[in-house]
Formats: C-alpha cells, structure tokens, sequence
DNA sequence: AGCTGCGTTTACAACGTTGTAGGTAAACGT
DNA sequence: ACGTTTACCTACAACGTTGTAAACGCAGCT
C-alpha cells in the first residue's frame, strides 16, 4: 500500500493538516517544520491520492477532448497540440472519439456527464444545430472548429470560408479559372464543408469568374480515399479544369495521386491546393500548397478560455477566430 | 450542484447502500424497489461520482499509455487501436506523450506514480536497459514494442527482425540484390533499428548475399525529412542499389519521393519497402509494400494482458509476439 | 499583568461512494 | 412449532484528502 498523509505526519512528528498545507504551499509554516515534512515525503516516497484529493477538491484536473478521429493526421495534430497547451496549465487530456455512430456518440456525451474532467473541448466536425443542445454536459466547456451561429458557449474557430477563399484567390492569382471544388457535402450549409464552399464562391464572383456547379464535387467524408475516389469520378466525366481547391488536405493528396495516375502535371496542368497544413504536405509529391488554420494557435487559445472558464469566468460566450495563412509550395507553383 | 445517491435514496425510500446495489446490478433486490431506484435515478439525472468511486474502490478505470509522440502516424493508429481495445473492457485510456527531453520523461514516469490510472501500457521506441528500471510504477505495467531481453513485465512485442527478415527476402526473392538499408541507428542493438538491421543481415546472409557497410544508412529519428535526407545523402555519394528496405514508412515515403526526383523509377530502378503498415502507404506514389506489424492485434493483446495482472493475476512475465505479414504494393510489383 | 494580533499549527468534519456486518421477515426443513 | 436458511435491506465505517474554525505561543502594546 502507498503512504498517505497520516504516515508522512507521525514521521515529521506533525498533524495530517500541517503535511497537507506543505504538500500545497501554503505560506505560513515554519521554515524548519516545512523541511522535516519534505524530508518524511521523500523518505516514505510520497505521492498525494489524486481520488481523495479530487474527491475532497471537486477538481479532477482533467480535461476531455471530445473529437472525431485519431486517425485522421489533422485531428492527432490537433490532439498533440491541445496536450501539450493543457500541460502548460497543468491539466492532463482525455481524448475521446466520435466513430460517427449515433449510439456511441450519446454515450460519449452522457460519459462527459460523468465529471471525469473539469473541463470539456469539443471539436465538432459536423454539428448540426439541434446537436449542439444535446451538449449539456455540468462542466465549462469551448468549442472548436466551425462556426455556430449564436453557440451557447465560447467557440475557438477556423476561419473556414475566410480560408477557402483565400486559397482560390490563390489559384485565380495564378490564372487557372476553372476550379475545382473538392469535398462539399450535399445541402450543409453550416459545416466546415459548407463554410468553405461559401468562401470558394466568394473568390469566385469577387473575380468576376462565374460559378459553375459542374466543378463542384461532393464526397462522403473527407478521407484520403474519398478525394481519390471523387477525382476519378470527375476525371472519368470529362471535366475540364486547371485547378482544384480541396477542402482538406487528405483530399487534396487523394485526389492528387489520381490526377498524376491520370497523365496529368501538377502544377503545370492542374494546380491544387488543400486546407489544413498536416505536416505531411511537406513531403507529398509534389508538396502540396495548403491553408494553415493556425491549429497551435487555435489549441492554445481553447485551453486558455477553457482554464478561465473553470475558473469561474462568468460572461457571454466568446468567438475566437484563429489567424490563418496561404502556404505556397510545388502544388500551385507558377511555371 | 449534483444529486448524490443521498437525493436517490431518500426519493426513492430506501437507504443509500440500496441504491449503491442497485447501480452496481447486487442480484438481490426486489423488483418493485430496483423499478423505484431506478425511476429515481431517472427523475433527479443521477450519475455516479467518479472520485468518490475511486477512491473507495481503489480502482480509476482509466490506464495510461505512454508512448513517444502522436504526430507520428503509427503512434496515432497504435494509440486509437489501443483506445478501441480498452473501450471493450470499459476503460479510459490517458494518452502521454514522452518528448524525449529527460527532464519531461522522469516528470512522466513520475506522475504515473500518481494512482491516476490502474495500469500502464508504456510503448518503448529507445529503451536502453538501465531506463528500464525506472519505470517503476505501483501498478501493472505491459511493455510494448521492441523486444528487451528478460524484462521486468509483460511484452507485446513487434517482431522486428522477423520482419525486417521478411522485408529483405522480399526484395531478394524479386531479383534485387544491392539493398539498402536505411534508418539504422549507430552502434544500437536492442531497440527496433538495431534488431531490424539483424532482420535485414540474416536475410541476405540466408540468401548468400554479401554484406556491404556501404548500403546501410544511419538516421537520426525516423521521420520522413530523416529518409529523404539520408537517402539525398545516399544519391549524392554515388551508391548503386536496386532495392530499399526502409525501417519504417515514413523513412520509405521521404526516401521514395527524393528517389523519383532523382528521375528513378519505382520499382522499376528501385524497389522500396517499408515497415509498419500505415494508412498513407495505402495513398502513396506508387503505393508502398510494407510490412504489417499487427498493430490492431498488438494493441487488442496488449490492454487483454494488462487486465489480466489488473485483476491480480500473478505469473512470470510473458513475452508476446504478434503475429506480422508482408503487404505487397506497387513499390515492389514486378515488372 | 492583560489584551490584541499575528504566525503557525491542529482537531474535526466533510466530499460521495462501497465493504462489512448485521438485522428482519419470509421460506424451508425436521 | 422451532431452528435454519434465504432473500432483501440497512447502519456504520472507511477510503485520503482539504476547508473551517479554533487553538496555541509569542510579540508588542497598553
């Protein structure tokens, strides 16, 4: 069995209370008293019960990090870098998993109920409205991702249709005219997918380039697979385009592998650009151009309104909105 | 605040211990009061408390599993398989990055020693043997990874040489005869390079191929920027070789893209396999051979065993070898 | 000497749950 | 009819910590 606070106590010769006011630095004790505790700490190698302390505390020190998949580069990015913003406020990270199953994702958010963390990050891929009620879990808790119109709590974004936009202004700066739009959902309006196919079209008329829903392409989810999978669909149409704006990266590599199968350059004769930054677009080839959403900046801010939240901030809900930026590489590079 | 079996109670007539039975399905109890606790529980949305839980059980339901980085698509795979795996047994997986700084690792180590989880899957990439009597943690503990002679617990392990045996009989079986091993760490012999250098040696010394200094290539890490340095490095120099046997993918996907800027063909001129079966081999150009390390099942294996010493099992520790095979892609097709 | 205030320490009671031991009534065996 | 088992339920204590309130000794002041 561990040594508790009564055993560190008889052996400092002090009470229970006098080991525990050490062990969380409270000022007021007695230069010499403190240093007989530390010695008994560290000859019975004590380590305080985080249970009981949580128990008495009501603080577990945790929080959860509700997302939809691991797997998916951008997403373990985003895991890393909300740990690592987590550790610096001295919180440990729960990572749980949406698989998309509409059972197991009640669960998951009934098991928030369950005050296992102190604190809640949502990174909600496809959140429809009646959904977001469904988050009713007792404890603080930030959004992140796509905008919410009038979310019930405060919301770190991604400038989704800011960055469509400007990753098409891009192309369009590079005289392609004929863009592809890869990844849109079918009637989502509110998601990352609708967001970003509103920036498209945005860049689009403000250049006075007319929209054509032919080069519009919708995919299931947005896998590397499904970018592949579109593309090959579209190219076995007959389409004709000289640029495509996909609306991840994953997609972007998909569809890229298919185009360079299909006898096509990139970027001389289509040019492609993704979104998302995942590191593995430095190395692809040809590396892909890409929209960096600002994802350190992004965790380190839902952690930081997060922790003031815990601690007992009470105002309207914040947004957020992360700053973003066109990276250029092989993928649109101008001949 | 919350509803504490206390409200349940008094609710539903009984005493508190009564309720306790009841959430935790005690055979005896008649039907019509566990009908009564039960729409009480319903009525005031009660749900257990954690801490409390814990610490009167001892137990958190949560394991930790350390492992070097997420970032690295084959941590993230292994850590969501792990996740997967301990969801079947109800447990919560607490995800520790170790980042190589030794400060943070014994900070690590030693927070694990915390009680904050009833067992620890640690997955070791460079444990040499006097680190490994520092994880000396008060709980059950599964290694996972390379295989350590006579460790002090549990092991899961890749079989590293095996595998890479396989990957260079491979090669060898497709006419290739000047290998090139790449990601080799200097003077290492116990961690997942040194015992997949030996793999490589046996093969070609089954083979009757001579050995040649020449064709291995020393690393730092293991990502992609490492194989496509090494293998800048390896063209320059002007070494002749008509296969590759990479350590791992991401040194295969580094490599393979510096090889085809170099105007050579895959496979065609060279033949490249990798090593660990993630999801981007199966989306690269040309898609990559591999090798399969059973990933999902060394993750299944390893939280089974962990329960197992979890519910007090006592036995030597046992060494577990997953079961591997070869994935033969375009990277190594013949022509 | 007595009062006040400060720094330091302590006793005690919680936090919400579960294990133990025991108690009551009905069912059973003789 | 009487002990004995069985099914069901309860009282109480404990898990290890921290918040509260109070006590202690000692200085400085009247």
């Amino acid at each position: 069995m561990s040594p508790t606070m009564h055993d560190v106590a008889r052996l400092a010769g002090v009470s229970i209370k006098t080991v525990s006011n050490v062990v969380n630095d409270y000022p007021h004790i007695r230069e010499s008293t403190r240093e007989r505790v530390r010695a008994a700490i560290a000859e019975l190698d004590y380590v305080p019960n985080k249970a009981a302390r949580n128990l008495r505390s009501g603080r577990s020190g945790a929080i959860s990090l509700v997302m939809p998949d691991l797997r998916n580069p951008y997403f373990a990015e985003l895991a890393d870098d909300v740990m690592r913003a987590a550790a610096e406020h001295g919180l440990t990270v729960l990572i749980e998993q949406l698989t998309g199953e509409r059972e197991q994702e009640l669960q998951t958010l009934h098991g928030l109920r369950q005050r296992a963390a102190d604190g809640v990050i949502y990174s909600v891929l496809n959140l429809d409205l009646e959904d977001a009620d469904q988050i009713d879990v007792p404890v603080p808790l930030v959004l992140l991702g796509d905008r919410i119109f009038h979310g019930p709590a405060d919301h770190v974004t991604i400038q989704n249709a800011e960055g469509a936009k400007a990753a098409t202004e891009h192309l369009l700066e590079r005289g392609r005219r004929r863009l592809l739009a890869l990844g849109a959902h079918e009637g989502e309006v509110l998601g990352s997918a609708g967001l970003r196919l509103h920036g498209y079209r945005e860049a689009l008329e403000a250049a006075g380039v007319p929209f054509d829903p032919d080069l519009v392409t919708h995919v299931g989810r947005w896998h590397r697979v499904d970018g592949a999978e579109a593309m090959r669909e579209v190219v076995a149409r007959g389409v004709t385009f000289d640029g495509v704006v996909a609306f991840n990266d994953s997609l972007a590599l998909g569809a890229m592998r298919v185009l360079l199968d299909a006898g096509l350059r990139v970027p001389e004769d289509v040019a492609i650009i993704g979104f998302d930054d995942v590191d593995e677009t430095r190395y692809s080839q040809p590396t892909l151009s890409t929209i960096d959403p600002g994802r350190a900046e992004i965790a380190r801010r839902a952690v930081e309104v997060l922790v003031e939240r815990m601690n007992g901030l009470a105002s309207p809900p914040r947004e957020i909105a992360a700053p973003f930026s066109v990276v250029a590489r092989e993928s649109t590079a101008t001949g």
